[in-house]
RNA sequence: GGGCGGCUAGCUCAGCUGGUUAGAGCGUCUCGUUUACACCGAGAAGGUCGGGGGUUCGAACCCCUCGCCGCCCA
């Protein structure tokens, strides 16, 4: 006998190992069976599960487990990546804990070795936390993005790209992290907008004729100004062009230069020009020939570019003395408080600094046109549609992907110097020396660059390198292309568009037939969590006190195509109480020892209610199916949700409790198969969406002798021929239903005690009604909580009358009929009757309405006027009969 | 400034290509311990579908416009 409730801590783990040691989470070996893929998006090895990768992993699984129960070769590969500065960073900040000497002191290769010993001890937490969600990833073919094998591709991809003049080396502005002291790419930066002020500053002309002003937000970049622009067409400036001013505190000529970028709406008109560090001044500074003077070091102090009592100071401070000294000068005409956007480094949060800096860069606009082209052409697409265009502006608008990061973990850039700086970029040391061999004519001595690759550059290759490219695999034979990809719309830009680059460029096929975007988890008041707002929902807790099944249900059902999740625990309750239901249900057939024989056969059922429930299940299993191939998720849980509680629980349960009570053998043994049928379906349609409860059950209800042939992980998903969908069975359930609510609510609106059993007489029954009241008679008694079940010519005196199709019935509950409140709830029928036949009959009325109308609609609203008027007509005559009486 | 979403019952959301009497869950109220389940059952109340205009026989759904709210990119 089966527990009262199902205890989601004891079962999960063990029965999780069941599953891993079974193999079922590796797909088939069969080569003939179809295959399906997906790819984690491989979280961050220093990362814990949040409730973001529950939302995303849940949605992998329910897809993994949907096609692997349908006889699929069903592959979810693990993963993670190595994520060069978060990793480096705690490791440095765990060594300065422990007092231990600092990456540089450590040097390069001890520092790689500890980061090493510190993944092998913590790096895979997030990975064993997604087994308490359930996760069926094959973990046997779990890969890293710096392990020896995806390592080879990336040096494979930098060779090759190198040498297709896909990559290149180049000294521009890059986006400068002083935090980190490296380049990050654009997509690392974030605008926020902050508390700022325009300085404005007024440079001296030369001739000493006067003066020119210009605003600024980082007035200490005025010491590296190496021009002042003014809109050619200015009136005010046109006389000073090509003039020259001296730049104050440095004591430089600079000159006034015409250049449209100056706008002239803008504060005085002229702008200070500093092409070392800022982006458009620099796109200035090449037009007009402008020297470039970098005046930072790499951690944004001031280097000896600078007067001298400045060097060495920090920006911020440096501000502060310009801001000083100018006002000293009387050369500060005015400080205007503004609000605006300052870039911050998205991972240290510090202010970035355009600096000009060599780095290595991917020719991302000749990648990204085959990769516009495949969504354009519809070989991957977007689910929700809508997120293509997100893609196609960022892909259409792209930049040159700055690929090189001054750090130590990571791939190190396989690019080799000669002492001439020429460079040889090969995928081994060996081959390096030998080009270098082949270059100068004999040996030299050469440096590999120390730079490392962006942790996105390995990340981008990560369909294919993780199924063995370079290597002509047999998995990546035939699990390339993936069938799908789910993440979150914040890294389209990060992850997906890069993959498509790289995965058509050195695949030559979309890494991904479709990408699924799954919404952002918000907290139940729809503000993002965060640690620091406090309001960050821990998973793992979730589950402790849910259940993994719980937690996964809520994620599905709200994963509809809104972009927001608004997660509360009281929803996660509620589908925690909707499996305490279904495995009540399951008890409950345990109790009436449900089993269906081994030759049982659901098409030759013969009793209605069995008919009846055989087609709802066989819908319900058809509405899953097309909702799982659809990725409507929430469609996938609402069906389930319904049938199981609404349809299976409500009415099926009850409607055979009378059979299965009954002495009627053989009825009661077709009861106890469809049910026992009906319960296995219901386990295998849920089971991708609630593993555990649904491997429980199946196992728990084989004590019963139901044969299992194995796990439900593996069972056969569940398919049916439509005509098992019996509609004769399902009109007349529908009018048992109808009339047992009709009882229902006028006892509840006569307030009859719920121990009353009151008669029920009916009017004017036709023969198909006759027909149903002979063969449903005590089912209509028993869940109506009736004394009996009559037919009559009239209505007795004192009962309440209702209306079902073409018949009447009366309630007989003269003991609790009080005669005012029976006339206005007949009242109240008759006048909701009279305003939908009202309205029925405007439109019938409508000589367009019957013109242009499709028949089918003009019949439909005939039919609705027509029923309308003989029920109020009815209703109409007891009213009458009960005022008669009083 | 450009783009993308959203605005439907107290709350969270469904409503596909226009044809319903606009639905669900939660919450609220009333009643209930009938041996599957109180993590339950029965019933009820609650919405002029953000405002205005238009197209149409017919609009929550299509078009225009206005108003909030959110996100992304400048």
């Amino acid at each position: 006998m089966l527990e009262k409730t199902f205890d989601p801590k004891s079962v999960e783990p063990r029965l999780y190992k069941q599953w891993e040691a079974s193999g079922a989470f590796a797909p088939k070996v069969d080569a003939k069976a179809e295959t399906f893929s997906i790819v984690i998006p491989p979280p961050n090895v220093t990362g814990s599960l949040h409730i973001g990768h529950a939302l995303n992993n849940t949605l992998q699984d329910v897809l993994t487990r949907f096609h692997r129960m349908r006889g699929e070769a069903a592959l979810w590969l693990p993963g993670t990546d190595h994520a060069g500065i978060a990793t480096q960073m705690v490791v440095e900040r765990q060594l300065a804990a422990a007092g231990n000497v600092g990456r540089r002191e450590m040097g390069r290769e001890a520092f790689v070795a500890k980061i090493w010993e510190w993944k092998a001890e913590s790096g895979g937490t997030i990975v064993r936390q997604l087994r308490r969600l359930g996760a069926s990833c094959d973990w046997s073919r779990e890969r890293f993005t710096l392990d020896e094998g995806l390592s080879a591709a990336v040096r494979k991809v930098f060779v090759t790209l190198h040498k297709q003049g896909l990559i290149y080396r180049d000294k521009r502005l890059v986006n400068w992290d002083p935090q980190f002291q490296s380049a990050i790419s654009d997509i690392e930066v974030e605008q926020r907008e902050v508390e700022g002020a325009y300085w404005h500053f007024a440079y001296p002309l030369e001739d000493g004729s006067g003066e020119i002003v210009v605003a600024t937000t980082r007035p200490e970049t005025m010491l590296g100004d190496t021009a002042v622009a003014v809109h050619p067409d200015d009136e005010r400036y046109k006389a000073l062009i090509g003039k020259n001013v001296r730049l104050p505190l440095v004591g430089r000529l600079i000159p006034i230069v015409a250049d449209t970028y100056a706008d002239p709406e803008k504060g005085s008109g002229a702008v200070k020009i500093t092409p070392a560090h800022d982006f458009n001044d620099y796109q200035v500074g090449k037009r007009h020939n402008l020297p470039l003077i970098n005046i930072l070091q790499p951690d944004a102090t001031l280097n000896e570019a600078v007067p001298a009592d400045y060097q060495g100071l920090d920006r911020f401070t440096a501000r502060k003395k310009v801001v000083a000294a100018m006002e000293e000068l009387d050369l500060l005409r005015q400080i205007e408080k503004t609000r605006h956007a300052v870039p911050h480094g998205d991972r240290s949060g510090v202010v970035i600094e355009p600096y000009l800096t060599d780095q290595w860069y991917v020719d991302a606009h000749t990648l990204a046109q085959p990769a516009i082209k495949a969504v354009e052409d519809g070989r991957t697409v977007f689910e929700p549609k809508n997120w293509d265009k997100t893609y196609f502006e960022w892909l259409r608008n792209i930049e040159p992907w700055c690929i090189s990061r001054q750090l130590w973990w990571g791939h190190r850039i396989p690019a080799w110097y000669g002492p001439d700086g020429a460079v040889f970029v090969e995928e081994t040391e060996a081959q390096a020396i030998a080009a270098a061999r082949a270059h100068y004519g004999d040996a030299r001595p050469l440096t590999q660059d120390e730079d490392v690759l962006d942790t996105w550059f390995s990340s981008a290759l990560w369909p294919f390198s993780t199924l063995g490219w370079p290597d002509e695999t047999a998995d990546l034979k035939r699990f390339y292309p993936t069938s799908v990809l789910v993440t979150g719309f914040d890294i389209i830009f990060f992850w997906v568009a890069r993959m498509m680059m790289m995965g058509l460029h050195f695949m030559g096929e979309v890494p991904f037939e479709k990408v699924f975007i799954n919404a952002l988890v918000r907290d139940d008041k729809g503000q993002k969590m965060s640690k620091s707002k406090g309001n960050v929902m821990d998973p793992l807790e979730l589950i402790d006190e849910y259940g993994a099944d719980a937690l996964r249900f809520t994620m599905v059902a709200m994963s509809g195509q809104a972009r927001d999740i608004k997660l509360s625990k009281q929803r996660i309750e509620g589908y925690r109480n909707f499996g305490t239901k279904l495995w009540n249900a399951a008890r409950f057939c345990q109790m009436h020892e449900c089993v269906a024989p081994a030759d049982f056969d659901p098409s030759k059922v013969k009793q209605t209610v069995n008919r009846w429930i055989r087609g709802e299940t066989v819908r319900t299993a058809a509405e899953v199916t097309a909702a799982l191939e659809a990725c409507a998720f929430d469609d996938v849980a609402n069906s389930l949700y319904r049938f199981i509680w609404n349809v299976f629980c409500d009415w099926y349960v009850e409607l055979s409790k009378p059979v299965l009570n009954g002495d009627d053998e053989a009825a009661k043994a077709e009861t106890r198969a469809t049910t026992a049928w009906a319960l296995d379906v219901i386990l295998k349609l849920l089971h991708p969406v609630s593993p555990f409860i649904t491997e429980e059950l199946w196992d728990k209800l084989a004590d019963l002798g139901r044969k299992r042939d194995g796990m439900l992980i593996t069972a056969a998903w569940p398919q049916f021929p439509e005509g098992w969908v019996d509609a004769v069975a399902a009109e007349e359930i529908g009018w048992v239903v109808d009339l047992v609510t009709e009882v229902r609510q006028v006892r509840a609106e006569m307030n009859v005690p719920p121990s009353a059993r009151a008669p029920l007489t009916i009017i004017g029954a036709g023969p198909a009604t006759k027909e149903r009241l002979v063969r449903h008679r005590d089912l209509i008694v028993t869940l109506a909580r009736l004394e009996s079940v009559k037919e009559a010519d009239a209505p007795p005196k004192g009962a309440a009358p209702f209306v079902i199709g073409e018949a009447t019935c009366a309630l007989s509950i003269a003991g609790f009929i009080d005669l005012a409140s029976e006339k206005a709830r007949l009242t109240k029928e008759i006048a909701v009757l009279e305003s939908d036949a009202d309205r029925t009959r405007k439109k019938l009325d409508n000589a367009d309405f019957i013109a242009r109308a499709p028949e089918a609609v003009v019949e439909e609203n005939r039919e609705r006027l027509a029923e309308a008027e003989t029920a109020q007509a009815k209703l109409k005559a007891a009213l009458q009969r009960l005022q008669a009486v009083a």
